[in-house]
DNA sequence: TACGCGTGGCA
DNA sequence: TTGCCAAGCGT
């Protein structure tokens, strides 16, 4: 092994022993799937297209379809985008067929019918990017590229210990790094069709079969017990959004408080009668059917405070109302489940979020 | 660079 | 039920 600064790169005779046996797995294990039974790079491109972020079974039927329909790179230029699209109907990612048919038109027209033969040319297309570029040289004209996709990262990772992040960019330089090492000038068309169907069916991402892996002898995350660890994805934390609608029920005096539930945020602390829209609600009419819906009796004027808070939390981004509901002193109201009044005092010393205690206290109430 | 883009299968 | 994806790409 030699070491790149930050991945080892193993050294050629154990590349050579680890493509050996996993061409000898490909032989003894691949699936028979209609586009490995050609180099035409019109039906090659398009089942790669229908793949990208497609299962299998999911995409084969509009394969099939597709090129029933249109034959030839000639027949899908030829075609309306509106009945591209009809076809692509139920498979997602809709862009995949609008671009799909502009890189039909364009071959057609630019490049006389003729896919360009390397990746670097096939890249210029629309809707062709680092994989699926090198997928289609390899596999229609056979560049010794090297096809990365979601089943390589995993298979390199695990099996040469590559711990970097496989979303960032650092990280895909390194993988690419690794991948420009392994693909062998000798076939590689077989070479990446095995790499990504041994991810793809032996080191699979959720516990993959090791008992009946070729290559546990060589393979890091088995050596390390990391199969689980491997790949490295790091998961940017997505903030989610949600719209919080105070009810402050207010009695003499007294506010209804409810301590918070369990699985959620400021569990054991206290605040108010919360109804939670999946949008802002700024209509007073929208909120009273939401009372009502939830039997909330509705007795006072709602009035809603001026301002609508922003409260940030690591995961979570709360847009915050509270609207004031008096309740006048000759009406009794049926408080909903876990609310209670609480007197001043009492609401004093109850544990609350920040954002309730500021808002009490910019009402001046506290 | 980070994010939106669709659908169906699975634990 | 809910989250996590599955042969990525464009912006």
């Amino acid at each position: 092994m030699f070491n790149d600064g930050n991945i080892l790169i193993p050294d050629t005779e154990l590349i050579a022993e680890f493509n050996k046996k996993l061409k000898f797995w490909y032989i003894k294990n691949h699936r028979k799937l209609l586009w490995r039974e050609t180099t035409d790079p019109y039906k090659i491109w398009l089942s790669e297209i229908i793949l990208q972020q497609t299962r299998v079974a999911q995409g084969t039927p509009y394969y099939e379809k597709f090129l029933l329909n249109y034959p030839t790179v000639f027949d899908l230029a030829a075609a309306d985008e509106r009945d591209v699209l009809r076809l692509w109907q139920g498979l997602g990612y809709y862009s995949r067929a609008r671009n799909m048919h502009y890189t039909a038109r364009q071959v057609v027209n630019e490049y006389g019918g003729k896919f360009p033969e390397t990746a670097a040319g096939l890249s210029k297309l629309k809707g062709l990017g680092n994989y699926t570029a090198a997928a289609i040289a390899s596999f229609s004209f056979g560049e010794a590229v090297a096809a990365i996709d979601g089943n390589v990262y995993r298979v390199m990772s695990r099996i040469f210990g590559i711990q970097s992040d496989m979303l960032s960019n650092q990280g895909k330089k390194e993988f690419a790094l690794m991948a420009g090492q392994l693909v062998p000038s000798d076939d590689p068309a077989t070479y990446n069709q095995a790499m990504i169907e041994f991810g793809a069916l032996q080191c699979v991402p959720v516990s993959p079969a090791c008992h009946i892996c070729p290559v546990t002898d060589m393979c890091f995350a088995f050596a390390h017990n990391m199969q689980n660890q491997l790949p490295v994805k790091v998961k940017k934390l997505k903030v989610k959004q949600r719209f919080f609608n105070y009810i402050v029920v207010e009695s003499n005096g007294q506010l209804a408080m409810k301590e918070r539930p369990s699985k959620d945020i400021w569990q054991g602390l206290y605040d108010f009668y919360l109804l939670e829209s999946t949008a802002p609600i700024e209509d007073p009419d929208d909120l009273q059917s939401l009372i009502s819906s939830a039997g909330l009796l509705q007795q006072g004027i709602l009035k809603m405070t001026s301002k609508i808070y922003t409260h940030i939390l690591t995961h979570q981004r709360l847009h915050v109302s509270f609207w004031w509901l008096e309740i006048s002193e000759t009406n009794t109201i049926d408080l909903p489940a876990g609310l209670t009044f609480y007197t001043k005092e009492q609401i004093e010393s109850l544990p609350k979020p920040i954002l309730i205690d500021t808002f009490l206290k910019e009402e001046k109430y506290l």
